[in-house]
DNA sequence: TATAACATTAGACTACAGTCTGGTCAAAGG
DNA sequence: CCTTTGACCAGACTGTAGTCTAATGTTATA
């Protein structure tokens, strides 16, 4: 998911680079205890460097937080022929995704995110509803109307806006907590009462 | 809303009086474009003085954001003898509360209060259950309860939870938007389906 | 009233994200 | 081979949120 138009392979080399020591710093010492500068310093670049690979110090975790898009793909992949009906599916591709997010990215990373994502006009990805996840959620449900284990609902479209602003609620709402209750325990209420909804 | 303890009168003004120019700043120049140091320029006052009335710039919308609890109180009370049924005054509250968020605070304010939140951990008005929001809307359930127009949930703990993040994730998803589209139009859906589920 | 305790204020100062300028290097086209 | 274009990089610089210190006002209590 590293942006590769234009870029040369020393270019690549020294995005990744930065990437990788940023994100070992963040997990070392906390996204708010590590500048920019440090960041520079210890991966032995510049901040023209820095900037040159990243719009912002936050776009380090968009660009991993992109990424999983892909890992999406093959979960959905994987799921998909463990349960006979899309419904199931959906229901169990939604749980998978809180994991996911739990997991590989955590909760610092998320938050930073979503904190960004929602003053900057420069993270578009959000709103972007040609990403993979959005994609596999209006699948899903086109397949569920198909084998007619999805009713009651309006549209794909307006189910799937549904969803789509209750994952985002879950995690804003684990994000917020300051506890260490598990994303997918607290968002599973949710999913499982639209599930229930549509069936 | 505002901080009432171990204050003066005249420290009160002062809190008022910044409060009232940094808003008017916002309103006319945008929240980025106006700086801490104009607004203590603008209103006569100092850093200082800023600081000691407000942790940080991002919360003096916070306590706007604060007082909108007190709406609610009233909205719900005008509300409540409309709808014979708790389950329909839930829905209408709702609704209620999308559309005065977007009136009374818009979509400014409620992105840099998003923002802010996530990553403070200054602000705990959004995780305090004793919210007045939080009680009205658990208030409301309990009705339901009583009066058996609401059914099928597990517990009212659990629903009112479940309502928190939807709303937590209407209004985030349409801070996200670039577009004019109303947060109570974007909203109505999730909600509907909610209410739909539990009748 | 005197004084201690604390709220208020001013403004210099710090830390840090992000910008800008100027230079180097690699590759592509003539 | 030369030149042009643009990616890459270094580091000085800027703008701004938030801190610190020291002075001043206010209030409660001895």
């Amino acid at each position: 998911m590293v942006n590769l138009e234009n870029k040369t392979a020393k270019g690549i080399q020294t995005q990744l680079h930065i990437m990788e020591v940023a994100i070992g710093l963040f997990k070392k010492h906390g996204y708010d205890n590590v500048s920019v500068d440090r960041i520079v310093k210890e991966s032995k670049t510049s901040k023209g460097s820095f900037y040159q690979h990243f719009p912002s110090k936050s776009s380090i975790f968009m660009n991993r937080f992109m990424e999983l898009d892909e890992r999406y793909i093959k979960i959905y992949e994987e799921l998909k022929p463990q349960y006979p009906t899309a419904i199931e599916r959906l229901e169990a591709f939604c749980y998978e995704v809180l994991h996911c997010i739990e997991e590989d990215m955590g909760k610092e990373l998320m938050r930073v995110i979503y904190s960004a994502a929602i003053i900057s006009n420069e993270h578009t990805f959000f709103t972007n509803e040609d990403r993979k996840l959005y994609i596999i959620l209006r699948e899903i449900i086109e397949d569920g109307i198909k084998d007619n284990s999805i009713k009651n609902i309006e549209s794909t479209y307006i189910f799937y806006k549904i969803l789509v602003q209750s994952i985002l609620g879950a995690i804003y709402f684990w994000g917020l907590q300051l506890d260490n209750n598990k994303l997918e325990y607290l968002g599973r209420p949710l999913i499982k009462q639209l599930i229930m909804s549509i069936r």
